[in-house]
RNA sequence: GGAUGGGUGGCUGAGUGGUUAAAGGCAGCAGACUGUAAAUCUGCCGACGGUGGUCUACGGAGGUUCGAAUCCUCCCCCAUCCA
């Protein structure tokens, strides 16, 4: 474990950091003035779902400036979309979900790139390498990632294998590709930051020789992607054998990871960054994310769409700071979404990024001050 | 007073002799969600029993039939129109 900045042309970031999903150029929910009342750090978007509007981004000034936001970003390479689009989302693929059994072929990967006909409306969309390390620097984001495929959990090795080796090739174009658009900036244009990607599934030696790939490249960062396996033991088992392989002197990011508990499990592994879709998508869905100790049973976070709420005139969090735990009940927002009011989702959602931006913070302070398991109790028994 | 249409489970609304404890939808009650195809999806949802099951159900009361939410008779109620 262990605590760390990182310097981007829009401010530093201290790690451990968590980085918010504004895939589509919005926090769905919250402001841009909410995310940093809130003391948030940093935000991702994603090439794939910009590749339409990157003209518009880049003359309005890249998407920090845009957006309002202003402070550091992140896109990702839309390498994760090769899966979801094919087979939804992580749980649905692993749980074998009905929906999208015949989506695969919406996705055609070839040597080149891959293809997406796009659900909407069967327009198709190529990505490659070249193309989204494009998008990124237009997009101006300030770290950004390699073009890879994010491997699915029901794939055989032999998949695995030629997915992750053709991903390492389509990194190192990445890479040569994003080296030569550096070049060629002048002093008006910022420079930006590229993350290499591990790959290799749940197979430790697939992982090792990811790893080792991505450690003798030039990359400014790395991150762990693909499939993490199908339980948290699994996870936690391949993040920890992807760790121990990984060399220790750039920021490491795990890709796609944000539960409470992870984030305790990633850290003490020595994982930098993290972003996850869950806290917005869990506001969405009526979760509140919540210090173990603040309910009544033992959880992560509660459903206040749950009828105990109904007449419950405490804040979210007995202890929270954010704005919405200063003036809100949980049973005025049990009865904004029992209402189906708007407002619940953005009280929810402005709660849940003040939460984790509070557990990092303390994450922090806990490695800071050598108290990181005394921390881990307050947040998690 | 007359004419017509209708009364189905909390609401809405299919169903016109058996495979119907009764489609859908809503509401209700839970659950899931990890580089966002998601303000989404899944399950339960008459009553009692842990399932199996048992009982009570399609305005009410009778009747026809082996069998009725469905057909017949009378009654009650609602909507619209005419007096």
């Amino acid at each position: 474990m262990r605590i760390g900045k990182i310097t981007t042309p829009h401010g530093i970031i201290h790690t451990p950091a968590f980085i918010f999903c504004a895939t589509k150029g919005a926090i769905k929910g919250v402001t841009m003035e909410d995310m940093r009342i809130e003391q948030s750090q940093i935000i991702l978007a994603n090439a794939y779902h910009l590749m339409p509007a990157v003209e518009t981004i880049h003359s309005l000034g890249g998407f920090a400036r845009m957006s309002g936001w202003q402070g550091p970003t992140l896109t990702d390479s839309g390498g994760y979309q090769i899966f979801s689009m094919g087979y939804g989302s992580v749980s649905e693929e692993i749980k074998g979900n009905r929906h999208f059994q015949n989506t695969k072929h919406n996705v055609k990967i070839t040597e080149a790139g891959a293809t997406f006909k796009q659900y909407t409306n069967g327009n198709l969309l190529f990505l490659s390498p070249e193309k989204s390390i494009e998008i990124q620097e237009k997009i101006g984001a300030d770290l950004i990632v390699a073009f890879d495929e994010c491997t699915p959990y029901h794939v055989d090795r032999n998949y695995t294998e030629e997915s992750m080796r053709r991903s390492h090739r389509w990194e190192k174009r990445s890479l040569m590709h994003f080296n030569k658009l550096e070049l060629q900036k002048n002093d008006e244009t910022l420079p930006q930051a590229l993350y290499g990607v591990v790959q290799g599934g749940v197979y430790e030696d697939l992982r090792h020789e990811s790893c080792n790939f991505i450690n003798n490249e030039d990359f400014f960062g790395q991150a762990i992607g693909g499939s993490l396996g199908a339980t948290k033991v699994q996870m936690q088992s391949v993040v920890a054998t992807t760790m121990q392989y990984l060399r220790k002197d750039k920021p490491i990011h795990l890709l796609g990871i944000g539960r409470i508990e992870d984030i305790f499990n990633g850290v003490e592994l020595g994982i930098d960054t993290f972003d996850c879709v869950h806290p917005t998508r869990l506001a969405r869905h009526g979760g509140a994310l919540i210090k173990h100790g603040d309910a009544d049973i033992d959880t992560s976070h509660i459903n206040l769409r749950n009828h105990r709420f109904i007449a419950d005139d405490t804040p979210i969090g007995k202890s929270c700071l954010c704005q919405t735990c200063r003036t809100y009940s949980r049973g005025y927002i049990n009865h904004l979404l029992k209402n189906q009011e708007l407002l619940a989702i953005v009280l929810i959602a402005r709660h849940n990024v003040r939460f984790m931006n509070d557990l990092m913070a303390a994450v922090r302070q806990g490695i800071t001050s050598n108290t990181l398991q005394q921390v881990k109790k307050m947040w998690l028994s």
